[in-house]
DNA sequence: TGATATTCTTGCCATTTGGCAAGTTGTAAA
DNA sequence: TTTACAACTTGCCAAATGGCAAGAATATCA
């Protein structure tokens, strides 16, 4: 459990008495595959570190479809920043892809010792920092990489998520149609 | 000057004697049209808030050709997180469009304020919160938006660029080639 | 195990977008 | 004003992707 929380909470203003304050907010969570953890137009109140598992992110679009915007893997931290700091409802779903092992931290929890620790606001920046990077790197993806590429690459960055999430999940993830996700894949093989 | 740090500073926690001390840490440049604010390899060592014009950041794709990344016009925050908050090499570029006042923000002199008030840090968190979303929606974007509909909500929102960015530039941005923009345009005069 | 539903593949054809090249328009400097 | 260069448009065809529907494979649950 120590090691979770080290390898989420690195910064070098972070001392070892301060990650047991940090480790100390967390609490563990189980949820089964299939179970959500965050529902559309509900307000999230935490954010987890994902141990085991594998959970996805999704919003609808117009016609009612499923979108999915994001896979969290382990080691992973999953929020809603828009819903957990804005206090504002979310747009995303959240559900597990298959049985999970989190450490939940409340909002109040996490906001008070945020304040207290100056290692944890630089480490928080860090991370909205990393975030944005990644973000942005995926829609220049979608600008100058083909969809076999995108692929490929998601394969490599997260190879669990051909195991348990159904192509449709990540035809949608890719920006393509299952029908084309799926010839895609064909000719990989071939 | 002080409406455009009160609105850009926009927080319940900040006062009007944090804005005071905000407000000083700004000091004014000027860029002329075509001059380059940060050039890729180079950390960044402030950002800016932009008074007044147009400004694009882009990066290169593996041929060379130039990727237009994002467009940044009044009362914007002009800044490249990754290198500032990193003390990395930007891979991004950052150029004058026309040309532009900004009021530029050093690194140093932001990071002793933002310790000090922590209206700032929740400010500077909420500004990450509202980044990385606008960020997802352009992914979102470039996944359920036809390209003629990308094309028409960056007009609805910065119609600035018409004028002043050259036709490949927003088509690199918009993920589709120059010739593909001009039939756009045609199709929606017509 | 058997029945049912979901997931995945594939063929056919339509639509969208790209690539190239020629020509036109617009702009800026000599 | 002339020249040169960049910006933009357009035609022709190729490549990538989508839409639909049928069928095969797989998972799920009583």
């Amino acid at each position: 459990m120590n090691a979770l929380f080290k390898n989420i909470y690195q910064h070098p203003l972070l001392s070892e008495e301060d990650l047991k304050a940090i480790a100390a907010i967390h609490q563990q969570v189980i949820f089964a595959k299939g179970d959500t953890l965050l529902k559309e137009g509900r307000v999230a109140n935490e954010y987890y570190i994902l141990e085991n598992g594998l959970i996805r992110a999704f919003v609808h679009n117009y016609n009612g479809d499923e979108i999915t915007t994001d896979f969290f893997t382990d080691n992973n931290l999953v929020i809603v920043p828009t819903s957990l700091f804005q206090r504002s409802p979310s747009q995303e779903n959240l559900q597990a892809l298959t049985d999970c092992v989190l450490w939940k931290v409340e909002f109040n929890d996490f906001q008070q010792l945020f304040h207290r620790l100056p290692g944890f606001i630089e480490w928080g920046r860090l991370w909205f920092t990393t975030q944005l990077f990644s973000v942005k790197q995926r829609s220049l993806d979608m600008i100058m990489e083909t969809a076999t590429n995108r692929y490929l690459k998601l394969l490599q960055q997260k190879p669990q998520i051909i195991q348990h999430a159904p192509l449709k999940q990540i035809a949608s993830y890719l920006g393509v149609t299952d029908t084309s996700l799926s010839r895609i894949r064909k000719d990989i093989t071939a």
